[in-house]
DNA sequence: TTAATTAAATATGTCGACAATATAGACAAT
DNA sequence: ATTGTCTATATTGTCGACATATTTAATTAA
């Protein structure tokens, strides 16, 4: 579905390169040679430039002038900000989504919730992780807010991917973060705006403290 | 200051765009040929194509993959969705500035306050505008939160100013906005986060529904 | 007259080359 | 030994030209 909508050679470079920098096969905070890319890729240099235009809009890249661009480099403080925002961000969409929402949107989330449910009880974590991904997808989705879905879907959502799997958190506090789900569409079911954004703010609130548990133990470890 | 900075014709030529659009120079919606620009702004299709990414990035442009670049259309959905993004990000930005700005930054708030006081006995309406845009960007500042920072000041915040001038609502609620001011920077004195955000949140939710108002005026003196 | 097809024109996408800037290393002076 | 300057090298910034896609106009058939 991605690769359809890839017309032009640098959206597929721009695709590709998201892709390696996520999941860290090129490395945070190396730095992006557009001549080395050029031939990697097996594109021309104007093409690397676009794609390193849209990383920098993903903040997956950071430019500088005259010296070039380098992949994010990965700290537990970013994390903890990349979070403070969702919670901002996603509190918001689950506000709106509470008064914006079809019955039909509302009804396909709870059947994602039921068939999710099933795949917990088999304590299968990795389906875990995209379902998790999907919930919060269709709730800022379903909030109808062009600004709020691109800065989250098209912006953030990548960075937090790019954590989580190189920090090694994927699937974390399964079923505690399923009920909490629950009780989110819960709320927007109930059209109540009000709760509907507390509870998301909790939720994303409980992750934060979550990982920075998570990142303090490993510190520990480290030592 | 911002010109200092701009050391490639890139950067100049982005400033220069930007502030065309802002400014209703380059009218909304309209479409940007990069052969006309180029010739417009006396620089190759290279640099005007760098241009239109940064544009983008701010969402003042959109793009489609070989049509080409529009301005963005100004619609009054548009401006409620941006003030809602704007309620979530600075209602979370007063927050952490409650605990995350220093003395000295607090104290230069309130002397920006003071002199502000000034001004609007003197009924300038215009250094309102101003100081509120300042007031705003110093809370931001505040929260030391990058993400937050950049996602506001390089983003959102053109494109509120971009409705404010083409819409022509600058300076509105002058008295009424400076004490919804003086509160939120007396509650990140006291280092009260909740209370901070609250009212930040409040401030900026008033603000949307006196622009709601002025425009559903609006459009019936269009009838 | 209308619809469909095709061809011309225009715009964006991509490329390789050159210009301007920054980095690294050698060398000189203190 | 360290600092500063200068040179060589490599990288990014900018340009004009060509390739490819889209749009417009013209032409033909129904």
């Amino acid at each position: 579905m991605l690769v359809d909508q890839a017309v032009t050679s640098a959206d597929k470079t721009f695709l590709t390169m998201r892709k390696d920098i996520v999941e860290g096969l090129i490395r945070q905070g190396s730095k992006l040679s557009e001549t080395d890319l050029s031939s990697r890729y097996g594109v021309s240099r104007a093409v690397i430039r676009e794609a390193i235009n849209r990383l920098e809009r993903c903040s997956l890249v950071e430019r500088k002038a005259n010296v070039g661009a380098r992949v994010v480099a990965l700290s537990p403080e970013g994390l903890i900000e990349l979070y403070q925002v969702r919670e901002a961000l996603e509190g918001m969409a689950a506000r709106l989504a509470a008064t914006n929402m079809t019955d039909n949107e509302i009804a396909d989330i709870n059947q994602l919730l039921n068939t999710h449910f099933e795949e917990v009880k088999g304590g299968d974590s990795y389906y875990q992780e995209a379902g998790d991904v999907d919930f919060h997808y269709r709730i800022v989705v379903g909030s109808k807010n062009k600004q709020l879905i691109s800065t989250l879907v098209e912006g953030i959502y990548h960075l937090v991917r790019m954590y989580r799997v190189q920090l090694g958190m994927e699937g974390p506090r399964v079923t505690t973060a399923y009920d909490e789900h629950r009780h989110i569409i819960q709320a927007i079911s109930n059209r109540d705006a009000e709760l509907a954004e507390m509870l998301m703010r909790r939720h994303i609130y409980y992750s934060k403290r979550n990982i920075e548990q998570k990142l303090s133990a490993a510190s520990e470890n480290n030592l």
